[in-house]
DNA sequence: CTCGATCCCTGGACGC
DNA sequence: TGCGTCCAGGGATCGA
């Protein structure tokens, strides 16, 4: 599942593999998750990927101008992996794996091919004040964010935190992965509301998410079921999750049994000791619940 | 503004 | 071995 840290490896893979390249030719397989597919056949050929940039989720080909004179603006391919995407160059001779969906030529003589089983990504060629537009939907990068906007974004709002940090117009990039990591290590409940944050939470969640995201790119994300980078290795911060996918295995803080909850529809997994319940409000406390057991 | 529900889609886990 | 069933999950969308 790619998040900020996976997708920043497979940009930087792919910045290194085919920046330059010129794409001479498109072929589409299932196009349902992609805007326009008959823009891009038609665009696509004959353009150069100048570089490949992160942004937020998202994957930017950025793209040279049609012609040598041309005035067009800035324009790029947005290519977002969803749950199961990978986009990667590989020899024409290599068979095309199940769920290509999109093989484009490359000039260098192989070619890049988008697989996702899923076809939750996302694919679009956007330009001028269309691409504009599209990227300023989407909120502050996590790792560039200073800490006064982070607060401005978190501290007042009334949704759950674990809410807002998955808000792609709040934050870009971060998932349940690393939303779940990094409350755990500021010591947060997933449930509790942004506004009920004290100062020192919102500055412990900050530096949490900031430090987590840096050491899970240099561990190139986390490979949970079957990511891989550009190259096709994968990641390692798996072995690093304290939280994520370890209900009840021992919180590696306090030994007490990790939980799993639902929390803004997405399984949460936290320490119910060292990441204090939300107080609810009052006259309607957990010992009304007698009788009804555990199913 | 916020919430929950629903849908999209396939593969993997599980039960028999 | 081969079914059927359930479920995950990012994001869009809709109604409350």
């Amino acid at each position: 599942m790619p998040e900020l840290p996976e997708v920043e490896t497979v940009a930087r893979g792919l910045q290194r593999e085919i920046a330059g390249q010129k794409i001479l030719s498109i072929s589409l397989g299932k196009t349902d998750f992609i805007d326009n597919p008959d823009v891009l056949e038609r665009e696509l050929p004959g353009r150069t990927i100048v570089r490949v940039e992160r942004y937020g989720k998202f994957m930017l080909l950025r793209l040279g101008p049609v012609n040598a004179s041309a005035v067009n603006g800035e324009t790029a391919l947005l290519v977002h992996l969803g749950m199961t995407g990978a986009l990667m160059p590989r020899p024409v001779s290599e068979p095309h794996a199940k769920h290509t969906h999109v093989v484009m030529a490359l000039s260098d003589g192989r070619e890049l091919r988008y697989v996702d089983p899923r076809r939750f990504g996302r694919m679009a060629y956007l330009d001028g004040e269309v691409l504009t537009q599209e990227l300023q939907r989407f909120g502050a990068d996590p790792l560039d964010v200073g800490l006064p906007e982070f607060e401005r974004r978190i501290q007042r709002r009334k949704a759950r935190v674990k809410a807002l940090l998955l808000d792609q117009r709040v934050l870009r990039g971060v998932g349940n992965i690393y939303a779940d990591e990094s409350l755990w290590k500021a010591r947060i409940h997933p449930a509790q509301l942004g506004a009920r944050l004290k100062p020192a939470q919102v500055r412990q969640l900050y530096s949490a998410l900031q430090k987590i995201l840096q050491k899970a790119i240099l561990l190139r994300g986390s490979s949970i079921s079957d990511f891989v980078d550009a190259g096709g290795v994968p990641g390692e911060y798996q072995q690093h999750h304290r939280v994520y996918g370890r209900e009840g295995k021992p919180c590696p803080r306090c030994k007490t049994p990790i939980r799993r909850i639902v929390v803004a529809g997405r399984s949460s997994y936290f320490c119910p000791n060292c990441q204090a319940s939300p107080r609810r409000k009052s006259g309607r406390r957990k010992k009304s619940r007698r009788g009804r057991g555990k199913a």
